[in-house]
DNA sequence: TGTGCATATATTGTATACAATGTAAAGATA
DNA sequence: TATCTTTACATTGTATACAATATATGCACA
């Protein structure tokens, strides 16, 4: 049986970390993650680097690596960075729409929503990602689609730390509605209902400076 | 002494690339590089890893690494992705610069003009990127100008592949403009300058399809 | 008790040895 | 000579041993 690779690794811990299975904090230690897998720390630290770059994991040196807490600046960031990348995705993929992505798409949604009646929230989330990733492989865009699977995999963390209510998690048709415009090939109004989507969700995280940080005290004042 | 990390090889060699002293296609094996910097291999492979996410590398499993040459394809992906981020934050950046800010671009562009009638081309597209990237750090936007310098690194190589005429170096008094702009706080001009300068860019890129691709036909053959 | 110091342990960082793979050279056969 | 096979070499891939650093534990002393 052959070994798994390093970047197998990092899909399975990556995933892990945007279906919120693994916490802003959590610490992964190289030897225990290496004896999960069944391979060398050498192969692990490569999947700990390829997640840092992605802005999943920090890595402090000889202090090892923990999933990113992103700051409220950050989070800021990362829904700005979003705003201007997405909208115009979705209008290039309305353009270059066909059935069979459509086709796919809705299989998309079905699941999104099986994963909701179930309450498995993680996969939900994850799920609710990667329509968006899905989205920018439509238009085609390879690089802007690297991008923003970063942005989507940091918004995860971003909603881990920032989401307002965990009860009520919010009634996704819009995702319904986008997939109706890109099936028009209607460029202005996917465009649009995105700009929308996005504030939408960004309108339901809570970015207000808070005191809390004391948790963090001892990181604030390592150095 | 200390030695050199893997970081430092990484901006080392990683300027080497955006200077086109290191020209795509250009192969750095790892022995070698490790000797120059007199390190084990392993730094070696965090540094030409660390090249490889930003996509200045192109690591083939087994063959090693290789400087990046970017399709036509993605050469358009790279502007593409410029134009949708850089107006937005150079607008952001007119309505944050402040005088000290005006300076340090103002010996930026000094530094440029030094360069080029030095006849350093490499140094001097070097530089301009960077001003570029200046223009994002006045921003604040850091999770943009980590994207932006991986795309301006990347145009580097684009400009390596298809600049149309590589006697005559655009004569830039652009940054100069954009750099009054900023000064006036003027958030609609910035904008603005920047959309048309990537434009002006973008015009001076041979991007048609060639047959001249029988170069790599070794490449292509060989899965 | 509580604080400071010294020691022990745990964990990451780096170099190196060996395995696996790919590439080039030499030889065999037609 | 041309092509195929075999062999030798060069290069990358992985595991492991050891070094460096950080964290935790225990002890002395006030």
């Amino acid at each position: 049986m052959k070994p798994i690779t390093a970047e197998e690794i990092t899909t399975q811990l990556s995933e892990a970390v945007h279906e919120h299975r693994l916490k802003p904090g959590a610490k992964l230690r190289e030897d225990e993650v290496s004896e999960v897998f069944g391979v060398s720390r050498t192969i692990v630290r490569q999947a700990l680097r390829n997640m840092a770059f992605d802005g999943l994991l920090t890595i402090e040196k000889n202090r090892g690596a923990s999933v990113s807490k992103p700051t409220l600046k950050e989070a800021h960031e990362v829904f700005q960075a979003r705003a201007l990348l997405e909208p115009s995705t979705a209008r290039a993929a309305a353009e270059r729409t066909t059935p069979a992505d459509i086709a796919r798409l809705q299989r998309h949604i079905e699941e999104e929503h099986r994963a909701l009646d179930q309450g498995q929230l993680g996969l939900a989330l994850k799920l609710s990602g990667n329509f968006h990733l899905e989205i920018a492989r439509i238009a085609d865009q390879h690089t802007i689609e690297h991008f923003l699977k970063q942005l989507i995999y940091r918004s995860s963390l971003v909603i881990a730390l920032y989401w307002k209510r965990r009860d009520a998690l919010c009634e996704n048709n819009t995702h319904n509605t986008l997939v109706e415009a890109l099936s028009k090939n209607d460029g202005n109004a996917a465009e649009d209902l995105m700009t929308g989507h996005l504030l939408n969700i960004y309108s339901q995280l809570d970015l207000r400076e808070r005191e809390e940080e004391s948790i963090s005290l001892r990181d604030a004042l390592r150095q």
